[in-house]
RNA sequence: GUGGCUGUAGCUCAAUCGGUUAGAGCGCUGGACUGUGGCUCCAGAGGUUGCGGGUUCAAUUCCCGUCAGCCACCCCA
């Protein structure tokens, strides 16, 4: 063996690759029925592009390097600034609000893990210049529209939807300071998985007294719409913050979604740059990491690009959604797209089975012959594995009739067409 | 980046207490079968037991290192 592929990439074999192009292919689907153009941009940007606005702590998980020219540059971690780049340098020209997805490749050096490598593919889907609420729901409808696409029910995956000005109003209404909402974020979000004594602790150590401690677990705890919007009706200010994540449950629930949504304040997201709505899709088993994540980031493309516009999007990634699609075993393979396997009985044949392939392929039809001199047990074999529909066999007697033998392949019925039928790609 | 577990054929797995030529099934190639695939039978190829070192008369087995995979952290595209 000549070593393997580095580490978290990926060597796509002809059934892992009918794997990838139906995911893809269904991601399209989905963003074409809800009006979203497909745009690209390059997996190599300038460093600085990440450096600017995510800090030094993802500087060490990306693939960054220097060109011959001089230039630092990095393997994109993630779509979102290049789009915020692309669409600010146009602004003014685009018609709000915009709809673009990609299916960019992504790159993170870090140690891999089950669902989690350094490459993957990833649905992005955008909405671009609107800041109210329907675009909020219009984007979780279509994440969790993507999921139905595969089949998948409520039953399967749901959708945790939290708001980062919800959790915002109703800390600061329990007493806690400005400066001490991240370390309140990080507990909430970790909430679910680490002890409470352990939680308390940090709380503790940033400073956070009891009472205030005491109402951060509060908030972890609202599991629903009616307990958020009790809380927030207790808070100064709590109406407002609340609206949104009000109207979106609400018009997810008229698209007929409801059964896939909660509103859950422990989603709280690393990004730094969400502003208001954020969600992520979780299969119900909870076996496996997040598959789909996103949120409002209302400032980011004025970072980038100096211009104001109220972003809302998402990330869904190849690699957890392709392991739920094997776990249902699905079977996904290589499509065997031969419409027909040609057969030579012997050498004299070769050369009309020649002739007849290239004359059907410039029809564009697909076929495929033993490329050297077997017995026709052999070929058959070969066109049954290579899953032809049928076999199109050419002999001496064949020859002499001005017909070919023509074979389907799944019932194993045959019968004689003539020749002049088969050169125009009918078999029957 | 830190810690734990694991590593035998393309795949799934065997190999007694450390014992001499590392096996099986599936898959692959060929044959039985010179004008008809799927079934059956036979044969073959394929291994530096991840790699390197150590202990030992002897290492797939024990020890150390390293690489890789899995898991938990970190982090979460």
């Amino acid at each position: 063996m000549q070593g393997q592929a580095l580490p978290g990439f990926r060597d796509f074999y002809p059934d892992d690759l009918a794997l990838r192009n139906a995911i893809f292919a269904t991601w399209r689907e989905v963003a074409r029925r809800y009006g979203f153009q497909e745009y690209d941009g390059p997996p190599l940007e300038p460093l600085e592009l990440y450096t600017g606005k995510s800090g030094e702590e993802i500087v060490q998980q990306l693939y960054a390097f220097e060109d011959k020219g001089g230039r630092k540059v990095a393997l994109r971690p993630e779509m979102t600034p290049t789009l915020a780049r692309m669409v600010g340098a146009r602004a003014q020209a685009l018609k709000k609000p915009i709809r673009w997805f990609a299916i960019p490749q992504l790159f993170r050096y870090e140690r891999q893990q089950r669902g989690r490598l350094r490459e993957h593919f990833q649905l992005n889907m955008d909405i671009i210049g609107e800041a109210g609420p329907a675009a909020d729901a219009e984007l979780i409808a279509a994440a969790i529209d993507t999921m139905r696409a595969f089949e998948f029910g409520p039953a399967d995956v749901h959708a945790r939807i939290s708001d980062r000005r919800v959790l915002r109003t109703l800390l600061l209404g329990g007493g806690l300071t400005e400066a001490q909402l991240p370390t309140a974020f990080e507990v909430i979000d970790k909430s679910e998985r680490v002890p409470e004594e352990a939680l308390a602790e940090i709380l503790e150590k940033a400073g956070i007294g009891k009472r205030e401690a005491g109402s951060v677990f509060e908030v972890a705890s609202f599991r629903s719409l009616d307990a958020v919007s009790a809380a927030l009706a207790k808070v100064k200010g709590g109406e407002d913050a609340g609206e949104s994540l009000r109207t979106t449950v609400a018009a997810l629930g008229t698209m007929g979604l409801g059964e896939f949504v909660s509103v859950d304040l422990t989603i709280v997201r690393g990004l730094a740059y969400y502003t208001g709505i954020v969600f992520e899709l979780f299969d119900r088993g909870k076996e496996l990491r997040a598959i789909c994540g996103g949120g409002r980031y209302d400032n980011l493309i004025k970072e980038i690009a100096g211009i104001d516009l109220p972003c809302v999007g998402f990330g869904m990634g190849d690699v957890v959604l392709g392991e739920l699609l094997r776990e249902r075993q699905k079977a996904f393979e290589a499509p065997g797209q031969l419409d027909a396997f040609l057969v030579a009985v012997g050498g004299e044949d070769v050369a009309p089975v020649l002739t007849l392939a290239a004359g059907l392929r410039n029809r564009g039809i697909a076929v495929e012959y033993a490329l050297r001199n077997q017995p026709i047990r052999k070929q058959l074999e070969l066109a049954a594995a290579r899953g032809a529909s049928r076999a199109v066999i050419i002999g001496p007697d064949e020859r002499k009739a001005k017909v070919a033998v023509v074979r389907d392949l799944k019932t194993g019925k045959q019968h004689k067409v003539a020749l002049t039928k088969v050169r125009k790609g009918v078999f029957k």
